[in-house]
DNA sequence: AATCCGAACAACCGCCACTTA
DNA sequence: GTAAGTGGCGGTTGTTCGGAT
């Protein structure tokens, strides 16, 4: 993991949210040369932030394919499952959850599920706390609703209403998507980052790219242990949402190959990418070939690593 | 209308495992 | 074999907002 190209740390490193400038910088870059070696990383893209940062801000916030807002039934149920077989282990629960990150897992753990579980523990010591219906989450989950729902209002108020939506929109749950693709921007998180509307990594590779890179809609979980099987079950879709993935390496910046993994949808356009690489100089197509396809990894994503 | 409080979320910190020279 | 450096993970904190009083 040396890497020549990783400078001392510098010291002012910059703390705190981060601007949209910032933003765009970062993944600016990183979508032109891959992260490659985060401690070199922000020198090269002009940041003044320290590289495991850098890494954080892409891992939870602007790496595409991510998705905001409302966790849907299954994701709790699999968020509620896993936890009680494997822990506080968030990475691994969030590889479960096609699009979720671990601090987010975490997050919503931490202020939502915990409660619920330890409330339904109170009630009785074999009867854990109900996970929320597809029919409706509840009175607890309503008042989440209204209250989390997140960036994605923005993205729904700057661009198209359905870019969020269609991370998942093969035998995704309704409830999934509910503030991604439904209430605009008064159901969602006021204070949300105007800029930068969440896009799903679905927007930006199509599914024919998808096909072509080898991950196809039908194709198995290889290496899925039956508990993990077992316990991700409730959330068969994920999994085939995952099997869509396609994975390609690029050189990184460091002479490594950097693995960009791809998670595929249907065809729908990349309206925010589409436009950023115009924007940039890179074709659309371009993304494909160069490997701007980002996001977990088969291998990570069922935790084979 | 102003203030207080809890919730939600983003980000930081510290530790550990792994890789490489 | 060892030390140095990086990346990743989990815990924790800080900030912002909405709702209640």
């Amino acid at each position: 993991m040396v890497c020549k190209a990783c400078d001392k740390p510098k010291p002012n490193y910059r703390k705190g949210l981060w601007s949209p400038e910032e933003d765009e910088k970062l993944r600016d870059y990183i979508l032109r040369h891959g992260h490659g070696c985060w401690s070199a990383l922000p020198a090269k893209a002009g940041l003044h932030r320290n590289g495991k940062s850098c890494r954080l801000r892409w891992i939870n916030y602007l790496r595409p394919g991510l998705k905001h807002g409302m966790f849907s039934p299954e994701e709790e149920e699999t968020v509620m499952s896993l936890h009680a077989t494997l822990g506080n282990k968030w990475s691994r629960i969030a590889r479960h959850l096609p699009g979720r990150t671990d601090n987010e897992v975490k997050n919503y753990w931490n202020s939502y599920l915990k409660k619920r579980v330890e409330a339904g523990a109170k009630e009785g010591p074999g009867t854990p706390a109900p996970p929320a219906t597809s029919s409706g989450a509840g009175d607890t989950e309503d008042s989440r609703q209204s209250a989390k729902p997140g960036e994605d209002g923005a993205a729904a108020a700057d661009g198209p209403a359905d870019s969020g939506g269609s991370s998942e929109p093969r035998e995704s749950s309704s409830a999934d998507s509910s503030c991604l693709t439904g209430p605009p921007a008064a159901a969602c998180r006021p204070h949300a980052p105007p800029v930068a509307p969440k896009v799903m990594f679905a927007d930006w590779l199509d599914m024919d790219v998808v096909d072509c890179l080898g991950g196809g809609p039908g194709a198995a979980a290889p290496g899925l242990d039956a508990a993990s099987a077992g316990a991700v079950g409730a959330s068969d879709q994920h999994h085939r949402q995952v099997m869509s993935q396609g994975s390609v390496q690029v050189d990184g910046p460091c002479g490594v190959d950097v693995s960009l993994h791809g998670f595929g949808d249907s065809g729908a356009s990349c309206w925010e990418f589409q436009e950023h690489f115009d924007g940039i100089g890179i074709g659309i197509d371009q993304m494909s070939t160069t490997g701007f396809c980002d996001l977990l990894s088969m291998s990570d994503y069922f935790g084979l690593n």
